[in-house]
DNA sequence: ATTCCAAGGTTGATACGTCAACCATAGGCT
DNA sequence: AGCCTATGGTTGACGTATCAACCTTGGAAT
């Protein structure tokens, strides 16, 4: 067949997977957001600093944690800064800054965990058979190389 | 077990879902954007004017048609119209819009399909299994309802 | 004929993502 | 010492997504 187009069922299948996936993200992120007032990034974010970070992380290892680069990093944190949710310090060991979790955010935190969860398990987890658990599972394994050039 | 927390697997497969469908979908969209210059909305926009629209099509009708809603449309109509791949006609039989494809749009469309085919095909579809193609194809039919409030 | 409403769009504000340019400095090299 | 570069961050510009407010007009209801 040729290798410059799609057939049919390729294309379906494109837009199926790409419209199942914003379906359900955006359900999920829907719910939560409107019941706890955090975005998916913001919620990431308290979470790590209040679990990996035990409640502060330097902000090149937020970055990593999170899979984001610097910039997306720096710009979402000055957003929650305003927001009370996180401060940043610099320390003046290394040029580095530390991030570091407000109570207000901690609060926020605590709110939302449940919402989260339950929004997840509504409509994901509760979604998923063991066929697709399986398939997701091998998917990632097997795409998590950078392809061939 | 608790309705209101996940445990370490529920939370791995969520996030293990989320960062495959980021890094595949990155890729195809990368691939293309950088290779013909169109984002996916141009791209969608572009095709479905072309066939299914045979060259042009009322902003709602196209709206429907990407599951947009029609202020995303409109924002970014006003942009493809800037770059001259679309071209916007009011209607005085109704009070409606018909937005019509360029030359410019047609040509990129042309260019950008064999690229567009070729980044799905190697990022996505190659990547895949049986298994997973089955997957796909039987979540989207089981979560394209609303969910119960 | 008025009144009212829904259809079809536009607009502005705000959040989010990405890219490239920039800045400061700690450490290594010569 | 003087120079270089990698590290860690910030910033501005622009594209994209969402929400709410708004505008106009064709028709329906009274």
């Amino acid at each position: 067949m040729d290798k410059n187009e799609l057939n049919e069922e390729e294309m379906r299948l494109w837009h199926t997977w790409k419209g199942s996936f914003h379906r359900i993200f955006g359900r999920v992120i829907k719910d939560m957001s409107e019941r706890t007032g955090l975005s998916e990034g913001d919620y990431g974010i308290l979470d790590r600093l209040a679990l990996f970070g035990n409640g502060s992380l330097r902000q090149q290892e937020l970055a990593d944690s999170m899979d984001w680069d610097k910039s997306r990093l720096s710009h979402h944190l000055t957003r929650m800064e305003k927001r009370g949710l996180v401060m940043r310090k610099s320390l003046d060991t290394d040029r580095g800054v530390l991030v570091i979790i407000t109570s207000a955010g901690q609060s926020a935190l605590d709110d939302a965990r449940p919402v989260a969860a339950a929004a997840i398990r509504k409509h994901f987890l509760d979604q998923l058979t063991d066929l697709d658990v399986e398939s997701i599972m091998k998917l990632a394994e097997r795409t998590k190389a950078r392809p061939a050039e």
